[in-house]
DNA sequence: AGTAATTACGAGGTACGTAACAATC
DNA sequence: GATTGTTACGTACCTCGTAATTACT
């Protein structure tokens, strides 16, 4: 019995006659007939009724289908268990203490295996270290090395901050600023960014934000509102806004450095995609 | 994906080994290497670990064997349920008032179809009855024929009453004999005698009886034991025994005509076996 | 006539076994 | 050296499609 002939009967009860149900499958009727003959063969009594030129189900032929449906519904869900563990094993999960770095990682990876896809999660430093150690991601991005020698870590890139001030600001015409300088003002800022969300609270603690959690919103917003934002020197971030200008912010606070970390015990494909970092920001 | 690879993948998960694995399923090592690579390719994935000279289930080789247990299982389910459908199909019931006309209809069942196989079932008039009527027995054997229009009634066999008498005793003598003649005796009887019991409560109301349910041990007692016994002209009773004598009972109530029955919407081959019993008998 | 299922026949593909190979114990 | 898994090659079998056949509507 092979599980084609399950399928065949089940298409052959729906569709009514051999014929049909032959081309619904792609097959010549001869050769469905003597497939239902050997699965006949097989189970030791017929399945159908037979006239000259018709058949229908009988009792046996009843029972043979519902099994056959029960059957193939284990073999479908069979594959769609397959179909997710393939999905997961091509999927970095990857916990970050800001956005850019993930772009950055997401164009390295692609780099090194076109076939793995990336997920990640904008967190705190200490859950994306906690996630890579208890396994709940396979890559951590973070803001300082691990000291953990059960975890390897690599730089992954630099990141400065920018005030992207708009035209007829008063600060427009500035060519550097401090945090100092901001303080106080109004500003509106994406709300997925992690570790420089910390920065903006740490270090202008009587500024007031306006968050946005809709990227393609935030960017819109920043078109037509004359709030001051922030930008960072990110590929990603580059935009060219005639109407703003990002001004460079000389504070240490405004300069990040981030790092890639793994743990040692990681499965191969992760390890690969480490030392493909490793060697490519060399 | 194949039933034999998924049985495979069981076998090789049991034996350790393709080595040993193929051996068992009697193909070659080399057969069973590339039927295991074609599962894996239409799986998408490898469902073994490999050295160079050893393999080992990984986790989604394991999965698979979950699922492979799980759809081998619901096969074997659907072969026997088609077992037991066979089986049915060639077993009919019969509910019968005495044992004799079974083992007549057992043996014209099995000139009509050698494959057919007699359950016989002795019961009351009443029962057969309803039994034949509600579908839980394909043939009944009755003392009297049916006059419903739904039931179709042939003649099976005649079968008269014998006293068996052992030798010494005070009847051994006589050549026919009267229900009266035996009232108030002691007999040993076989338990599974249907109507005949009936029969032996109506007429002899005074007498005693020594019941045995397990026929092998009821025929040794009657060898041994000196108690009268009753037989009947079914040639499955005919045994010569030298210490007993069988000898007519005379009433009336002491010869019997047994009934075929049947539904007339019976299935067509227990009609073929009525039809086959009517014309062998005529 | 038209449709539907079965049978005959030739062809192509596929999975098999044998055998050679590679690598580990 | 023995065992284990993979690869190469030729073969046999098996299923397919085309086409002829039969029967029912």
């Amino acid at each position: 019995m092979e599980l084609e002939q399950l399928r065949q009967l089940v298409v052959i009860a729906r569709a009514g006659t051999l014929q049909s149900a032959a081309e619904e499958l792609h097959i010549s009727q001869s050769a469905l007939s003597r497939s239902v003959r050997r699965l006949e063969d097989d189970l030791g009594q017929p399945l159908f009724d037979r006239t000259r030129n018709s058949m229908q189900l009988n009792e046996a032929g009843r029972l043979a289908l519902l099994h056959a449906r029960e059957i193939l519904m284990r073999e479908q869900r069979m594959r769609d268990d397959f179909a997710a563990l393939a999905k997961r094993s091509r999927t970095l999960r990857v916990a970050s203490v800001a956005p850019a770095p993930t772009w950055r990682l997401s164009a390295l990876v692609l780099e090194c295996d076109p076939t793995a896809i990336i997920e990640p999660d904008i967190v705190s430093e200490d859950e994306a270290s906690s996630r890579l150690l208890n396994g709940t991601c396979d890559l951590a991005v973070t803001a300082k090395p691990s000291s953990l020698p059960t975890i390897r870590s690599t730089k992954l890139m630099h990141e400065d901050l920018f005030a992207n001030v708009p035209t007829g600001h008063e600060l427009h015409g500035r060519s550097e600023l401090t945090f100092s300088d901001l303080d106080g003002r109004d500003f509106l800022i994406y709300s997925q960014l992690g570790y420089w969300h910390q920065i903006h609270r740490a270090m202008l603690p009587r500024a007031r934000f306006v968050t946005q959690s809709d990227r393609t919103i935030f960017l819109q917003q920043m078109r037509t509102s004359d709030l001051l934002t922030f930008t960072t020197n990110a590929p990603e971030n580059t935009s060219s806004h005639v109407s703003r200008k990002a001004i460079p912010i000389t504070d240490p606070e405004a300069h990040a450095t981030f790092w890639l970390c793994m743990r040692t015990d990681a499965a191969e494909h992760i390890g690969s995609v480490f030392e493909f970092v490793r060697d490519a920001t060399r």
